[in-house]
DNA sequence: CACCATGTTCCTTG
DNA sequence: CCAAGGAACATGGT
């Protein structure tokens, strides 16, 4: 599930439907999501706290809590695989759920199979996050001066969280190809022009991804149900499948949507990237 | 069986 | 000290 648009997405869905709700008890599965907050400090922090707010911040969600007068974070982070969700207090759990937060009538689920997520009280990793890429902060200027020394392929460095927070494997080659660059061009090596246009492709893509995402009839309830943010996920009430909502992303072979040449796929620091030779030729 | 998967962190290497 | 590359984490899909 998990890249900014669809934490955004998340976030707006979910705050109104947690808000002012109180926490009555705490389940944990498994210990490594919470970490490094000892077991028994998450569990005395989170009984009886009331949500206040949720926000997110590249691709972490920040649920603002209160318990007495004192407030604080829960960070979240879904990795790979995480879901988070609202159950009828009686519903079963799925089989990889992590954390669970009883919140009377219903429950709050944090649903991963991978468990590469997190749900913690140390929220030090969001301070070493670069720039919001939709946000005042991401300006032109700074994205250059982040590219400027590095020697790494553009699209590795896409997916640096220092350099602009949120952007994945995925919408990192959505941008490239939006801005019609290669992704094996070197960081330091691109255009001012190029840096510009690639700061707008980010944006486009970003906002684009979340414009779909909030059309969509979501389907968060966990049971038999995927929703249509997720990238894999086959709900046939939903439309958006991979190929109609990526322009790139795991279209390798299939005709570019500029000038029908097939669409390429390279491995980049362990991972897939999918270009078109042609269109992404600087 | 082999390979692939939306992410981050830690360790090693140069 | 720093940048870059790779493995590890854990489970499932094709």
């Amino acid at each position: 599930m998990p890249e900014l648009p669809e934490v955004e997405v998340l976030v707006r869905h979910l705050a109104p439907l947690v808000r002012d709700k109180i926490i009555r008890s705490v389940m944990i599965q498994r210990e490594r999501v919470i970490a490094p907050t000892p077991h028994d400090e998450f569990l005395a922090r989170l009984r009886g706290a009331r949500f206040m707010a949720v926000n997110r911040r590249g691709k972490y969600l920040q649920f603002r809590l209160r318990s007495g007068r004192r407030e604080f974070t829960l960070l979240g982070h879904l990795g790979m695989t995480g879901r988070m969700y609202l159950l009828p207090a009686d519903a079963a759990l799925p089989k990889h759920t992590a954390v669970m937060l009883s919140l009377g009538r219903e429950q709050f689920v944090f649903e991963d199979t991978r468990y590469f997520g997190r749900l913690t009280l140390d929220t030090s990793a969001v301070e070493l996050l670069g720039p919001e890429p939709l946000g005042r902060e991401f300006t032109a200027e700074r994205f250059a001066a982040g590219l400027r020394h590095s020697a790494q392929p553009v699209k590795v460095k896409l997916l640096d969280q220092t350099l602009v927070a949120g952007i994945g494997n995925i919408y990192a080659s959505e941008a490239l190809f939006r801005a019609r660059i290669s992704p094996r061009k070197p960081s330091r090596r691109l255009t001012l022009n190029q840096i510009g246009r690639l700061r707008l492709a980010i944006r486009a893509a970003l906002k684009e991804a979340i414009h779909c995402g909030s059309t969509l009839a979501l389907n968060f309830s966990g049971s038999g149900g995927r929703d249509g943010l997720f990238y894999f996920g086959s709900n046939p009430n939903v439309i958006g499948k991979y190929e109609e909502r990526f322009r790139v992303y795991y279209r390798e072979g299939r005709p570019c949507l500029n000038c029908g040449t097939p669409i390429k796929r390279i491995v980049q620091a362990g991972r897939g990237t999918f270009w078109c030779p042609h269109c992404q030729r600087n």
